[in-house]
DNA sequence: CCTGTGCGTCAGTGGACGCTAACGTAAGGA
DNA sequence: TCCTTACGTTAGCGTCCACTGACGCACAGG
């Protein structure tokens, strides 16, 4: 999952992401999208991406066509949706605790 | 959204996240729990949290209480989950299409 | 007022990261 | 075989980031 975070951390991947998201591209069109940034360094975003499990590519004749593995967001979205569970329990007990204690209950944001 | 995930990159502040997802603690006690880094660290990164808008501080004399906010990570939760209805709604695209050109339907991983 | 406690903040440092230019490699086409 | 196309890879550089040590600040107690 940590490779995964910093993956979509850095704005240019999540826009590769975004370009492979529904479309299947190869690296010179990925490319071709940014223009303040060669494509060198795009090619190392995408290795990036394809080592942390969110890019899957296939070859075809010189080209390398890319396309997005939302499956690698799993653990992820897992972990966040976690955190949402965890907050709603939190919300459930001290309501609970606000019925007994007759507070009537607080601003709930 | 760029600095909550900038923000749950780094492995203590998730660690720390998790130490006040359900209990108010002391910005002390929350130093305590890291035994390879020093207090200011921690403080540190409780800003970088807190300014993320994933942390919520309480004064409280000379104690600062800390506990997650949840909502904070409510937009990459949705960035997350629109790519997971994508991943769907490109799957059914496909099963459409090979049903139509008679490919019966390959590996669905 | 002085001391202790609980934290935040600042300056400085080592390491990681993104970028570019140059180079290397593999697959066609003439 | 030579050239072109389409990429990945490497070396080097500037910048950002996490960390530590030293310091500053606010609050409580005697």
């Amino acid at each position: 999952m940590q490779s995964a975070i910093e993956a979509i951390a850095e704005p240019h991947r999540r826009e590769i992401l975004r370009l492979v998201r529904a479309a299947e591209l190869p690296a010179g069109a990925i490319a071709a999208h940014f223009e303040d940034v060669t494509r060198p360094a795009i090619s190392q975003h995408l290795r990036v991406l394809r080592e942390a499990g969110l890019l899957r590519e296939r070859r075809d004749g010189t080209r390398r066509l890319y396309r997005a593995r939302p499956e690698g967001l799993g653990d992820l979205r897992r972990y966040l949706e976690q955190f949402w569970d965890e907050r709603l329990e939190v919300l459930r007990r001290e309501a609970e605790h606000d019925e007994r204690s007759g507070h009537g209950g607080g601003n709930r944001n």
